[in-house]
DNA sequence: GCGCTAAGTTCCCCCAACGAACTCAGCCTC
DNA sequence: GAGGCTGAGTTCGTTGGGGGAACTTAGCGC
């Protein structure tokens, strides 16, 4: 069954491999809210600050952040965290852990939804083909080697 | 700006605390994939026995898997891991990881694609409200307090 | 110069991940 | 019915990363 190809060319194992621990996600989730300093991280997040500090490091080396600087009244220069695009493409990412959690870890209804800004829907993530055809997941959403194949 | 809520509510941070580590989503990627047992497992994710003995046994705990009974010709009984509709359900993270690591991680073209099985087509998620609009990432997509809102 | 603050850095502790070795259960062969 | 084989773990000692707390740094207002 299934295509299993080398763990290593996987592109789920290389994402988990910057991605796969507790913070990064959430720092990415709380910048895209605008919660973009250090201190309101740390303290919105929970983490200890090393652990911020080395998890904001590698989210810019690896282009999902820049640093950003900002200035307020009567304070020193600083600098904020700011989505590039690489890091803002996860949203994608982010929607669906949101929604699994929602329906399967939940103790009530869900504190923020996703909506359509002008109509006000709920949305949901939706497979679809470059045909245009909404794909049904169970049946007809399947794997094929792509050009990088074996 | 943005809707910023007690982090240990959010749906995220929830579903991060489980699958938020480098093995977990790639165990029910491989799993998914035909890659059901202990050893085959090991071997292709190259993770330590203890390590993915624990996470086994976390992920059957919250429910993702399930031990399924096997036999084969000449052997013992022995037992392999199944996604329950829990784990199924899934598919839209590892989709989303696979198309954002495919985009920003890659060294080449991509390895495997989802496809629509029947059609052939390359398959992408697209967020979609319940009226039934596309909804554009970038300016039309939006948070929401919703029923359990602070 | 002094104190304040945001943003780190350093220190030490501890737990979780790691590889290697060991165990365990049932099947087969001899 | 002893011994070996295999898959599926468990145990063990080591290492690396996460955790909290204390310290440092840079610039501002006083």
């Amino acid at each position: 069954m299934g295509v299993v190809i080398d763990n290593d060319r996987c592109s789920i194992a290389r994402a988990l491999g910057l991605l796969g621990e507790r913070w990064s996600l959430q720092i990415v989730r709380d910048i895209s809210n605008g919660v973009r300093r250090f201190e309101e991280l740390r303290e919105h997040l929970g983490v200890a600050r090393n652990v911020l500090s080395n998890r904001l490091s590698a989210l810019v080396d690896a282009g999902l952040l820049e640093r950003v600087a900002y200035q307020e009244f009567g304070s020193r220069q600083r600098h904020e965290y700011a989505l590039t695009s690489a890091g803002r493409e996860l949203w994608p990412v982010l929607m669906a852990l949101m929604a699994w959690g929602d329906r399967h870890l939940a103790d009530g209804p869900p504190p923020v939804e996703p909506e359509h800004v002008g109509c006000g829907g709920k949305v949901a993530l939706v497979p679809v083909c470059e045909h245009g055809h909404v794909v049904e997941a169970g049946r007809e959403l399947g794997l094929r080697l792509g050009a990088g194949g074996v």
